[in-house]
RNA sequence: UCCCGAAUAGCUCAGCCGGUUAGAGCAUCUGACUGUUAAUCAGAGGGUCGCUGGUUCGAGCCCAGCUUCGGGAGCCA
């Protein structure tokens, strides 16, 4: 008999019909009940044996995570708890689970212990729900763009420019390391390595989406992105997954506009698709905050802080207002801020970026028009304003809880200015013609973002820690699996 | 990379002022029960106290270094 899918099974109501679903035992009560998990919903379905007639040593196997193929009756549930459940006929183990040996166990576990076991934790309900919704919101991605005209494009992976400037590069290389080619001067000699230069693993796939914006006009890139900074925190991956569209004809406003809408529509997708995860996943965070002092509890649950994202406008506001708002604000007065708010031109720190988002405007915000000084070369200089102050038309998209979500800016496309910032910023502008060309050659307004896939997970399951939204996490000192 | 904290049973943790035989709950095993919902009840097994060195009559506990993990900062998405 073909299996049935346990997602399809507990939505049935055909009672009589005889079944086989294939599974993982979660849980065996009382000798008779097994719940049974086959990863097509996080719900289980529960297969009642007649222990009175089952081999006694056929019992003794069913134990926690090992695989069952199960045969019998679709009933109606005779206990509580449950509306459908399968009346046994036939039981066959596909895979035993020594229980004495199977780390996971009926029971909670923290997610620190989990990491660790990255391979299993599939298993639990948990990242069952995670892995879940990131699975829809990168099929929702894809179905966004796809709706409006953007073409899917394939920016490389291992990359010959280093010049991106957005961090640290991992190098590809062939080169033995115990026998390093070497110049004259005692450089190593690139031209024996495989591409007979030096490459890297790409930090962003923006410059190449230009290229291919200034001839399809809209575009967007969905890979994995790789940063070899030594950040050890609970927003950064040294490997993650970025969305970056990059449009022609559109100005700072339209970027705005179109990062925002991206946004509600991903949200709105996993609201509308997986309402069993992300419903377990409040529930799971309302257990978790039970054990916080009443002050430091969020006031919305998840679903009801995914849904005022939606209902709410992001703020919108310039860098020299938020700087305003900063310098007036009460930590910056009382001095509560570890860095204070003097005056216009520093970057501003989490601190700040916090208390606009969670503490002055509640919502999303969106920052725009940075100074100059403190942002890459590729972003659209504005007219230098009375006081001399230099800004470029950045914007960067601040979530509560997650910090900076998406970064973009429209791009700088006229030649002269752009060959001016990279003379300023040292950035040797003959090992980027291929990228000038786009302004030598039929140059356009255009703009582009980047979006951190597994910050946007981060926010939409409610999880804290960037580690837990991506199956094998790669972090400083830690490429396991 | 910097600051703070942690590391004790398979998991989550307790372990007092340094004191001789290191505990609990859950899990596991054995038995009982048999419409359970992280079943319940009774019993049992289970430890290189992260590693290395030091102080001390004596170290899970104090000190130093290292490793790993967690929280925060920086860098950013």
């Amino acid at each position: 008999m073909t299996r049935t899918k346990i997602k399809d099974l507990l939505n049935a109501t055909d009672f009589g019909r005889q079944v086989t679903i294939n599974g993982w035992v979660k849980t065996f009560r009382n000798n008779q009940f097994i719940a049974i998990n086959d990863g097509s919903t996080i719900n289980n379905i529960q297969a009642v044996v007649d222990f009175t007639n089952t081999d006694e040593a056929l019992l003794k196997r069913i134990t926690t995570g090992a695989a069952v193929s199960v045969t019998g009756t679709l009933v109606e549930s005779l206990g509580k708890g449950q509306r459908v459940e399968v009346k046994v006929s036939q039981l066959e183990i596909l895979g035993d689970s020594d229980p004495e040996k199977f780390p996971l166990q009926p029971k909670k576990h923290s997610l620190e212990f989990l990491r660790e076991i990255a391979h299993l934790r599939f298993r639990t309900n948990t990242f069952n729900a995670v892995f879940k919704i990131r699975h829809a919101l990168a099929f929702a991605v894809h179905k966004f763009f796809n709706e409006k005209g953007f073409v899917y494009m394939h920016t490389p992976i291992i990359t010959g420019s280093d010049a991106e400037g957005a961090g640290e590069m991992f190098r590809v290389s062939t080169i033995d390391p115990d026998n390093i080619p070497r110049n004259e001067d005692g450089s190593i000699n690139y031209k024996e390595d495989f591409f007979g230069r030096p490459t890297n693993l790409t930090v962003s796939g923006q410059l190449e989406g230009e290229l291919a914006a200034m001839a399809f006009g809209e575009i967007y890139t969905f890979g994995p992105t790789f940063r070899a900074e030594n950040s050890n925190t609970t927003r950064h991956l040294a490997e993650f997954w970025m969305i970056e569209p990059e449009m022609a004809f559109y100005d700072i406003t339209d970027n705005m506009d179109l990062a925002e809408e991206l946004l509600k529509y991903l949200i709105r997708y996993a609201l509308g698709n997986c309402g069993d995860e992300l419903e377990f996943l409040r529930n799971r965070l309302l257990e978790e905050e039970k054990q916080k002092p009443q002050n430091e509890r969020s006031e919305l649950d998840l679903l009801a802080k995914l849904q005022f994202c939606l209902e709410n406008d992001f703020e919108r506001l310039t860098y020299t207002e938020a700087v305003e708002i900063l310098r007036n604000s009460k930590p910056n007065q009382k001095k509560q801020f570890k860095y204070l708010i003097e005056g216009w031109g520093a970057d501003l720190q989490s601190e700040h970026e916090r208390y606009l988002v969670e503490k002055h405007f509640k919502k999303p915000v969106i920052l725009t028009n940075y100074p100059a000084e403190i942002k890459s070369f590729y972003m659209r200089l504005n007219e230098t304003d009375e006081q001399g102050r230099r800004t470029v038309r950045a914007m960067d998209i601040l979530f509560p809880g997650i910090g900076e979500i998406v970064g973009g800016s429209q791009r700088e496309e006229r030649l002269e200015n752009l060959l001016g910032r990279m003379d300023e910023l040292n950035i040797p502008a003959h090992e980027m013609d291929w990228y000038l060309d786009t302004r030598r050659f039929g140059s356009a307004p255009h703009s582009g973002f980047g979006l951190g896939f597994e910050r946007l997970v981060l926010f939409v399951t409610g999880m804290t820690n960037i580690r837990d939204v991506i199956p094998f996490p790669r972090t400083p000192k830690n490429a396991e699996f």
